[in-house]
RNA sequence: GCGUGGGUGGCGGAAUGGUAGACGCGCUACUUUGAGGGGGUAGUGGAGAGAUCCGUGUGAGUUCAAAUCUCAUUCCACGCACCA
């Protein structure tokens, strides 16, 4: 048992007091940006899901600058948003107070645990420096026309009292309170980020994220191709158009469903049921898309007295109403091919119409065939495969004006707008006659007023618009009386360009001076947890993309890889939560443990990229394993060099080389692996001692450079230089090679690392064990893989 | 339903075509110590006295050789979910 405490404070001062991690901007070494996602400071504190990834980053951190790159890596506070409200609601603090003190809480918990953040650059984006520019940011995409205002239902949040987007109200719920979404009408401003689907799409080509994250990019962006075609309404000149990915299918088209809200419905003057089409619309009006979607067990849908022409065989199909259809998806409106689509087939065998087989295969009579065949019933497709019929169809629409080839993105535009107190305010001012005018520039930022009441109004309002003093101001173009914005920008805003910030932190100009990104280039590991992978990522992306477009980034991408992280567990296997009282405090491991055995013990647990189940036992095994490392200082030598070359070499390999891919489990085991043989000798000598401490330094960053002093082995770890490895040193002269006999291990055999094909077969005959099965029996195949194993198949 | 990840000892997990279970936890025995969440030595997948046999969710297949590749199937976790 080592004095930790002592220890980790000596070095956790020594490093503040001479900078020794801040990153020079411009510097001659090669830059490397290392970003882990910067933290909401809650008012719970650090959670050990944070010690894990900051600690895997900031081994690689480590690594990096002692290999000679000029490592920037930063942290800062996402502290806008509606977790630092709600938490400042509870404790009745101000948000600004409540997120100093938690600005603390997590920089203490974050010093104690020896990060190598280069502090100087911290900021959060709350401050207004920070805020300045993503307002002015939000001007930017205001003038060149991808901010727009829009009446759109939004998800209502009743007990939030605010509006969600889709993404924050996922499964019909808020996500952060579980209160049931309602609709409601609102007026919001739009970000035109569906305008960027393709980009999006193709930018992931210039990253290097992993390819779960991609994947998870490429199914919320959401592209399909497909095609329009246009359907007349009999009887009427007026027309509508549906998209569908199957266009082959045309010929099983029985019939039309529109989605409730279709504006067409209003314009079919001639109906006979308007009464019940209107009811209809009513009652869908009032669900939610939780409901609606939920309810998917049972269709509904009204006739409502109207028939669309089919283009490609001119029958008359009726046409329905149903919410099955999403008014915001496509274009609201399908054709419905009841023998192909189960949606389509369930609401056809309901309401009785016809079910016409295109495509052979399957049995109609039960249920929709959704697989591949020949088209059949299909005139000129009759015959064909699926994509030679999309085609032939494709090109048919288009050669009669009545459809065409496109594509289609599940992506909408983002609602940037938020009903609350605690966010950027969004620098627009409304003014009677000249409408809505964008704030000068030089007046941002555009300031939080500092008031008493932050709670949100039952109205729905921000509770900004009870601020008089602050709403009432003049209009930038007519100098006449207007009024501000009172909505906030949603939380996912700070965090959309944090990382170019923190390349040039304190510039008072620019948001990032582009010389400043231009040197670090791209943010060249990110890493965060998986359920910032989809969302977050896709919001900054777009976010870069923009000001690339308009030419205020160097590059389209600004991320080069991405990785995530899987959750620290409680010991039960479950997520940590109060209620279970499973949840572990960093701070209480530390005054046990100390840091160094947290960390070790986090890079330990398992697969970085999966979950992990905490264990106290297993994290007293790492200290155990540091003990050991402190107390092998006593059999130090005189001797130099190593004692175990091969050993030393190929501990080199491992722990460099697994860093670099995020296996620390198995760096950390090497490293164990390494102390256990130099236990077994009866000295070391202090380059080997020396080599240890330094691989292991990444990862238990005190302790090593402590014994690295009391034992005068060098200077210190932290400037020095990464060791390297001389791949031939890396195996043994003499290996064991494994013999079998029809694949079945019969022995081994110790060669020569370098021995020939005919040594090795010499040697693996004469093995008295091996001898016993080949014997009197026929060597139909001899297998030789030098280095690793000899294998006789025998009759 | 679709997508992604994953099923390996009592437990966390190694091994991505070549000696399955590295490393750690736990456990057992011995030892040291006046006790301890201490130190050390040896052992530890299952069956068997043993030679040996059986073992990576399940079933097939490819191969001299499969945890690893292919196909089918099943279970678990997460994400999306009437997206036409």
């Amino acid at each position: 048992m080592y004095d930790f405490k002592n220890i980790e404070k000596k070095w956790q001062k020594y490093w503040e007091e001479n900078e020794t991690f801040k990153a020079v901007t411009g510097d001659s070494k090669n830059p490397y940006y290392i970003l882990v996602e910067f933290p909401y400071p809650s008012g719970a504190g650090l959670h050990v899901g944070h010690v894990r990834s900051y600690t895997a980053q900031d081994a690689l951190a480590r690594m990096k600058r002692m290999q000679g790159y000029n490592v920037l890596y930063p942290m800062g506070w996402d502290a806008f948003g509606a977790p630092a409200e709600q938490y400042a609601i509870k404790n009745h603090i101000h948000p600004k107070e409540a997120v100093k003190e938690n600005i603390a809480t997590f920089k203490g918990q974050m010093k104690k645990l020896g990060f190598s953040f280069d502090w100087s650059r911290e900021f959060a984006t709350t401050d207004p420096d920070y805020y300045k520019w993503t307002q002015w940011q939000f001007l930017q995409f205001y003038k060149h026309d991808m901010a727009y205002k829009a009446t759109v239902p939004v998800n209502w949040c009743p007990n939030c009292k605010t509006v969600l987007s889709n993404e924050d109200s996922a499964g019909g719920v808020c996500e952060r309170c579980g209160t049931k979404v309602e609709q409601k009408e609102k007026s919001q401003w739009m970000l035109k980020m569906a305008s960027y689907s393709e980009d999006l799409l193709k930018g992931l080509d210039d990253t290097n994220f992993a390819d779960r994250v991609k994947l998870g990019q490429i199914n919320w962006i959401g592209k399909s191709v497909g095609a329009h075609v246009t359907f007349k309404v009999a009887g009427t000149d007026l027309d509508f158009t549906v998209f569908t990915t199957r266009c082959d299918t045309l010929f099983g088209a029985t019939y039309c469903v529109l989605a409730p809200e279709h504006k067409l419905i209003d314009k079919i003057t001639t109906l006979d049921n308007k009464e019940e089409v209107e009811k209809y619309r009513k009652e869908c009006s009032f669900k939610n898309e939780m409901e609606r979607t939920e309810l998917n067990k049972d269709k509904t849908g009204v006739f409502i007295g109207a028939y669309a022409i089919n283009p490609v065989n001119g029958k008359e199909i009726p046409i329905y109403i149903s919410d099955y259809v999403l008014a915001s998806y496509g274009t609201g409106a399908i054709m419905a091919v009841p023998a192909h689509d189960s949606r389509d087939y369930e609401f056809a065998k309901k309401f009785n119409l016809d079910i016409i087989p295109v495509i052979e295969g399957g049995n109609i009579e039960k249920e929709a065939y959704t697989g591949d065949g020949v088209h059949i019933n299909s005139q000129f497709l009759n015959g064909m495969n699926k994509e030679e019929a999309i085609n032939t169809m494709a090109n048919w629409l288009e050669e009669h004006k009545c459809g065409e080839k496109t594509v289609n993105y599940k992506m909408r535009d983002w609602i940037f707008s938020r009903q609350r107190f605690w966010g950027e305010p969004i620098p627009m001012i409304h003014c009677d006659k000249c409408g809505w005018v964008p704030m000068n520039e030089e007046d941002l930022p555009l300031l939080l007023p500092d008031v008493a009441e932050y709670e949100p109004t039952d109205n729905g309002e921000s509770p900004l618009a009870k601020i008089e003093d602050w709403v009432n101001t003049t209009c930038p173009k007519c100098g006449k009386h207007a009024k501000r914005e009172t909505d906030t920008m949603p939380n996912w805003a700070g965090s959309s360009w944090y990382f170019l910030r923190f390349m040039d932190p304190h510039n008072n100009h620019e948001f990032a001076s582009i010389d400043a990104m231009k040197y670090w280039n791209k943010v060249d590991w990110y890493n965060g947890g998986m359920e910032h992978t989809a969302r977050h990522l896709l919001y900054a992306r777009f976010w870069v993309q923009f000001l690339y477009n308009i030419g205020l980034v160097p590059n389209k991408e600004m991320i080069w890889t991405r990785v995530s992280h899987g959750m620290i567990l409680g010991s039960n296997g479950v997520k940590m939560s109060k209620s279970l009282g499973n949840v572990i405090n960093p701070d209480s491991v530390i005054n046990e443990y100390g840091a160094d055995a947290l960390r070790t013990y986090e890079m330990f647990i398992g697969d970085y990229s999966q979950d992990a189940a905490w264990s106290t036992e297993s994290l007293a095994g790492c200290k155990r394993f540091l003990d050991r490392v402190y107390r092998i200082g006593e059999k130090l030598n005189e001797e130099k060099g190593y004692t175990n070359e091969v050993l030393a070499h190929q501990t080199i390999k491992k722990v460099t080389n697994d860093i670099l891919v995020q296996k620390y489990n198995t760096a950390v085991s090497a490293l164990m692996i390494m102390l256990n043989e130099y236990e077994k000798q009866d000295s070391i000598t202090k380059d080997d001692y020396r080599l240890l401490l330094t691989l292991l330094n990444p990862i238990a960053p005190h302790i090593t450079e402590e014994l690295n002093e009391k034992y005068a082995l060098g200077d210190k770890i932290c400037n020095s230089t990464w060791p390297t490895y001389d791949e031939e040193k890396t195996v043994e002269s003499t290996i064991e090679i494994a013999v079998s006999v029809n694949g079945k291990l019969r022995g081994t055999i110790t060669m020569d690392k370098d021995a020939s094909k005919e040594e090795l077969l010499k040697k693996a005959k004469e093995n008295e064990n091996v001898k016993k099965y080949i014997d009197d029996k026929e060597i139909i195949k001899e297998i030789v893989v030098p280095g690793k194993i000899v294998n006789f198949v025998i009759k």
